[in-house]
DNA sequence: CGGACACTTCGGCGTCGGCCGAACGGTCAC
DNA sequence: GTGACCGTTCGGCCGACGCCGAAGTGTCCG
């Protein structure tokens, strides 16, 4: 008969209230391509006034949800950490089943469907292409989802033999399912898919598009893949 | 150079403004023991008129968090599924940190402690008897946490052995890491935490402690907890 | 030094939403 | 039926907050 309320709900509804935004929540959802905006870049894509988003990014700042980094006369913000990234995707991944399926027209639009096939989901790889490398690690028995979300002992040696370091710091996890968005399925996040992904980037295998969080394979990246991993090129078209 | 809003954000907003007050909040983390509550029981722990409860429960279920169910002049309302829970499992985890460590002096409240040994969580096992357990499985190689939670073919066949039926429809996962509040360390949720407790409860291992989401370990329980996972009494005390 | 630029601060506007008490309607017990 | 009880609806109050444009501060460049 404890009729008190839980000490968390004040510090519960102040997180929330920070994504209970419109304007908000449309920058948290662009700043999870994991780079760095300037408040000027955010404030055309959120469609106010630069004076309204100097508001907001001050809130969200405070609120720990992001970190800035003061160049000159921009303002640079990014995601905090792993954790925020993390907590903004969990909430939209729980939303995702009421966002209407986009119409898929054949000839339907380039930047969409180039995000489709490949971009980066904070500090990992999703679309198509973070798919596909998942269920490759899925079949080749390096990564157990029928029981949870592991990578196995074999899936250890594969990041070895790839030479791919795996940082065990901190208490991030080594493999966590992230919802994904376009594909409805769970892709490999965690610290194992931050480093395949920077991996990627750094040894040429995909590079970025523009100025967006959508990347595209190159051909060294195709034989990669294909020999590593045993990915057929058609799978990421 | 996409300068449209994420189609995402609209209802993501919609989603944390449920969240953002610190009454429904606290409705909410009530809720976590997974038990339907009258609409009398909320107004008092969350310290409201009646009338402002009303219209609360309207809302959350009207967006889908909870569901209801009319029962002659009471209005029963629960989390309305496992995402749910999980939904608020996870906001809750990631403002914990900043949540005051409650001073415990030797003598400290009974209510309290009780819920520290053991509770629920949502619908599987909390406080020091969930991560007793977890961490007797994780030792016995029964789960594995080094590389993601999962999980191992010992862990699914103990489950088999001890005549404990797992559910694998649907797509919950089978197990799912779940921050412990008061341990600060993940227990084992999912389904297969899920299956534990209900055995738990049905074959008498633990009983409910008054009308709260504290449990208390029999003496069967403890017998049992022993044989099959090589628990000591003294680690729930 | 002067002008262009990026961002912030401020004042003011309008809206939204949480809160209550009072009145109402449905359910149960005697 | 009569009264106690539980929940809902309504009206009204008030504070919080998102938005803007205008003015101000600091930075960069020529």
């Amino acid at each position: 008969m404890t009729d008190r309320r839980d000490p968390r709900a004040p510090h519960l509804a102040r997180l929330a209230s920070l994504l209970a935004d419109e304007t908000r929540a449309a920058c948290l959802l662009a700043l999870l391509d994991g780079r760095a905006w300037t408040a000027g870049e955010l404030a055309r894509h959120a469609q106010v006034a630069a004076s309204t988003l100097s508001e907001h990014l001050g809130k969200l700042v405070a609120g720990g949800l992001l970190v800035e980094e003061r160049q000159g006369r921009h303002r640079y913000v990014r995601l905090a950490d792993a954790r925020a990234a993390q907590l903004v995707e969990d909430l939209a991944a729980y939303v995702a089943p009421r966002v209407v399926v986009r119409p898929r027209g054949l000839r339907q639009a380039g930047a969409g469907s180039a995000m489709a096939r490949g971009r980066t989901c904070y500090d990992h790889l999703a679309g198509r292409l973070g798919i596909a490398v998942t269920d490759a690690f899925t079949e080749r028995g390096l990564l157990r989802q029928d029981t949870g979300f592991a990578l196995t002992d074999a899936g250890l040696e594969w990041f070895d033999s790839a030479g791919i370091p795996l940082e065990r710091t901190g208490r991030r996890p080594l493999a966590r399912a992230c919802l994904d968005w376009t594909e409805r399925r769970p892709h490999l996040g965690g610290a194992a898919g931050a480093a395949l992904c920077r991996h990627a980037l750094d040894a040429g295998w995909c590079v970025r598009i523009g100025s967006e969080r959508a990347v595209k394979v190159t051909a060294a990246g195709e034989r990669a893949l294909s020999d590593l991993l045993g990915i057929r090129p058609e799978a990421l078209a």
